[in-house]
DNA sequence: ATTATCTATAGATCTATAGATAATGC
DNA sequence: ATTATCTATAGATCTATAGATAATGC
């Protein structure tokens, strides 16, 4: 699972800001961003808004912590990890709708202009193909099926994961997220045939 | 071209509310939906927030009327479609950022609680997974490679063409994105083998 | 006459700063 | 002493309503 506690103790403070991240995500998720009041955060832990300014000093700062806080990549880049842990990895968020939608939902505001977390997603996702690609090449080689190489099929594998999530929020009814991404796995494992060179 | 344009004559009304429509597209590209003000899109067709609202009494009309206006997928739902079809499609979209940076930042806001757009994007998708499903279908037949059917392909279709919009916004130097959905196409493609029955 | 647009404004928010008070840690 | 939290409040916004004036269409 793509956790891992920090450190065993914790200031008073420590442990308030982390509260307060929290509370952040959950209401990030219900509101997106933009929508989110400090307020509305601060009302979560019981305090007051500028209560919680006293431990984030602006909103930009909050959203900074819960970017760094644990986002959903962090387990990811590792070229040891196999198709079938990446497809644990969907079962696992399938199973927390809170966190994906969180991200989701940063995801789409990230576009917009001057968003505070574009950068940082912009950065990740260029991260998060490179060490797709390192992990398909370890589990396909060089050749994948419809001649493409590890490297062309990263941004196809990131764009599954992310697609699926979209419309697995929207209707978790009709679309079974970590089937599909095993489905989309299958694709990838397909024998690529003889060298056509 | 996925496009249309309706009647020929329009009154002076309708006029109006085609350019306002026009400029929310483009706030809402830049901000969001949340984070695009009334008098933001007033102003950018020169006119008062308050003169813009006798033409759409609430900033949700206004959202529906954008919904409603030219989506993205109008142009899908045919199974006389063929994959090739798909592919210049995302070409095209690949000259408009400005339209997909709109459809796209929607997306991410609507998974938040009570969106204006939710139910919209709910409905559509089921509405285009099941008219790719039918385009897969007609081109690749009953069964596709990995042991796919159509109706399993289809989400993952869906996925990748809004999965690679996001990478693509966040660094179009980095991602090409009409080159990456011809991959997946390619993917599709193969020669499934033998009835493995 | 009807439609389009404006001025004025109510009533909610929102982020952030200033400065006072309460709680905690040596 | 230092840290945490509160009250008070400035200064911007935002959506929406009310009612007046200007422009347009028969």
């Amino acid at each position: 699972m793509p956790y891992g506690d920090a450190m065993a103790t914790r200031t008073r403070s420590e442990e308030r800001r982390a509260e307060i991240v929290r509370a952040a995500l959950d209401v990030i998720a219900e509101r997106g961003y933009r929508g989110a009041s400090l307020a509305a955060v601060a009302e979560r832990v019981g305090l007051t808004q500028q209560g919680l300014l006293h431990h984030f000093p602006t909103k930009e700062a909050l959203l900074v912590a819960v970017l760094k806080e644990r986002d959903q990549w962090d387990a990811v880049p590792d070229s040891r990890w196999r198709a079938d842990l990446l497809a644990s990895l969907v079962e696992y968020n399938a199973m927390r709708p809170g966190i994906i939608q969180t991200f989701s939902a940063l995801l789409g505001e990230s576009v917009t202009e001057g968003h505070p977390a574009r950068e940082f997603f912009t950065e990740r996702y260029g991260a998060v193909r490179a060490s797709m690609a390192s992990v398909l090449r370890a589990e396909y080689g060089e050749r994948l099926p419809g001649g493409l190489t590890p490297e062309r099929a990263a941004p196809l594998l990131v764009a599954v994961m992310d697609g699926l999530q979209y419309q697995w929020l929207l209707d978790p009814e009709s679309v079974d997220m970590p089937a599909a991404f095993r489905d989309f796995l299958a694709l990838l494992g397909e024998d690529p045939g003889p060298d056509g060179a």
